[in-house]
DNA sequence: ACAATTTATCTTAGTAATGAGATATTCAGT
DNA sequence: ACTGAATATCTCATTACTAAGATAAATTGT
């Protein structure tokens, strides 16, 4: 358990590192394309409605799970706050979403889709369901599932490496 | 192998999509999660030096794998044309990296790693390996190992969707 | 009741990138 | 040799975002 792996010193201009280190880089590149490249299959497709990953994330998110307030928007599309005053206001100038005002808290607000977000929904995410189907169709249904299971791991591992606390602006 | 897997259409405002496409919008979810989330913890490293992620990447590539044309470079690193003037253009300022004549090809500019460049890396890299390594140590070395033969596997796929000439801009 | 702290959003200035087009060079066919 | 198509890089305008700070409302302790 206690094995420290030495790194191998014998090319002067290709610095080597320990195995557990080499094993890690590459496979943060391989996460780091893998995920470019799945993105860049969803946002041609996501282009053909005008709107950013970030945006179509919002709406998406709305649209399926209803009106959130923007705190929890920021939370879990990963924006600073900034960032979800832009995107929704983006969307509200299309129409496709509308702020409400919270009835208990005054400070805050709910972004929820229109009646047109839902419209245009309802018109393009069957084929940007697809399309990421698509993407990731080189794995099979199993190996998908193991991904999965895998990313999630990793995913909330690395979420806690920066102290539990940190997801966007202190 | 023509099994049409139904949508559930029961609940009427939370839409239900093919199961193949659920797993696969699931799994993209996971993915680009787990990338920011890997991401977040190698910027926040990175940062010390006051670099970016495409900066440090482009850095990271020419001292490990040697002087690189800009094309190869743009291709490696997944930006656009613009991109690479602008990002080898900032690594220049900084006097970390520097660009040679192409001798058998006029329009044609290496990028190499200068002297400076090379005693950067060579200080900050260590740290920066080790961050990696923290930051995918939720997964075992075989689980790692089974993430990254997924996620090759899964990347090529996805790069091939947009037909394989499209890398970015035609 | 009231100050102090925290929470939720918005504002503003700045930045890393993109994408379309410009320029220069090379290559292919005639 | 010469014309046209392809390639390699750079320029420039625009954009989607971030970070820091401002404002406003709610919560806590006294």
């Amino acid at each position: 358990m206690a094995a420290t792996t030495r790194a191998r010193i014998d090319a002067p201009d290709a610095p080597r590192y320990a195995e557990h280190e080499e094993r890690a880089l590459a496979l943060w590149i391989v996460l780091s394309r893998a995920a470019s490249a799945v993105g860049a299959v969803t946002d041609a497709d996501i282009a053909r409605s005008g709107l950013t990953q970030a945006e179509f994330g919002v709406l998406e998110l709305l649209y399926h799970k209803g009106p959130h307030l923007l705190g929890e928007l920021q939370r879990k599309v990963l924006v600073s706050s900034g960032g979800v005053t832009y995107i929704v206001d983006r969307l509200t100038e299309r129409g496709l979403v509308e702020r409400r005002l919270c009835p208990s808290d005054r400070r805050a607000r709910y972004a929820a889709v229109t009646r047109k977000g839902k419209a245009l929904m309802k018109q393009i995410f069957p084929q940007h369901a697809a399309a990421v189907a698509d993407a990731v169709a080189a794995l099979s249904p199993a190996e998908q599932a193991q991904a999965r299971a895998l990313l999630k791991k990793l995913g909330l591992g690395a979420a806690g490496v920066l102290g539990p606390k940190a997801a966007r602006e202190p």
